[in-house]
DNA sequence: TCAGTATACGACCAATTATGTCGGCGTTTC
DNA sequence: GAAACGCCGACATAATTGGTCGTATACTGA
């Protein structure tokens, strides 16, 4: 139903989180998933996800942790989540390769996989930095106006 | 992992068929599901709900069925896909009236609700017109062009 | 070098949701 | 009145997600 996992959800917030502590070296998972009440192992292993998708540093040991590898303005929402749900397409037939067991008869495909583009372009066009701007309204400076084209 | 229902796409799917076929005056839930080859009941209920959404008109009885109960280009994929799997937040947070449990803590609800807004305006712009339209790509004189602003 | 703190990873279970089926009932047409 | 159809709710099953556990490994500092 074109909804997002907490998976997803959690590791945004956690970027989001660290964006907004540009000055510390590193917090490990369990200070963060104190800081908004989620599960301290299940995050870890979000964060282990994204550490292995190159969006995180990670640091063993005391006063280890995670960072951001890069910018939080270099890193998009898009990425977030396609490392932590994999690739996603907005059609059911998932098979990725080489299309599902209907793919004569259903369609619909081929314009879905459009909108599906629309999406990930709009997701693509999101930075943590966006995210984690939001939180201080009274700034309001600073808007981001993205402007996504689709074409059937 | 933002991924349409398979009842999404089979209802898109149906109604791109009927959209296909303006001269018929209805056609069975059977005979749909038969050209595309899924479960007919399941496709069934679907085709119910979009009957009490007011997409469709049913009328039972022999040579009964369904049709389109309005122009094809007036029926946008955003109000089947509402009609189906009811209304959607890209956020995982569903309770819909009052938020969730987490809602002091998660600050990230409020930025994704914008993308939320912006996938919708996406889905509203486009009917089940533009997806029958695409079949036939001789034509290929008519595009439809979206176009969407989004503002964090 | 040892205790403490942390990540890494895989296996596993639990909860939820999506998908599909069944049976009975109401309606329309022939 | 019987065949062909829609309508509805309750179920059963499969798939996905969410979350836990156990253990191994890495780093730090005293
Ligand atoms: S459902 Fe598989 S091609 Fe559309
Ligand atoms: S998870 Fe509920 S408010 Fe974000």
């Amino acid at each position: 139903m074109l909804k997002l996992t907490k998976k997803a959800d959690y590791g945004l917030m956690a970027l989001k989180y660290l964006a907004e502590r540009p000055e510390t070296v590193a917090l490990s998972a369990k200070d963060i998933a104190d800081a908004y009440g989620i599960p301290a192992q299940l995050l870890a292993k979000i964060l282990q996800q994204l550490t292995r998708a190159g969006l995180l540093r990670s640091h063993a040991g005391m006063n280890g942790g995670y960072a951001l590898s890069r910018e939080a303005r270099e890193i998009s929402a898009y990425e977030v989540i396609h490392a932590i749900d994999g690739p996603f397409f907005i059609t059911s037939c998932t098979k990725g390769a080489k299309g599902c067991e209907l793919t004569p008869s259903c369609t619909i495909k081929e314009p879905l996989a459009r909108v599906n583009d629309t999406i990930a372009g709009v997701l693509k066009s999101i930075s943590i930095q966006d995210l984690a701007e939001h939180e201080h309204p009274h700034g309001r400076g600073h808007e981001v106006n993205a402007l996504v084209s689709l074409t059937l």
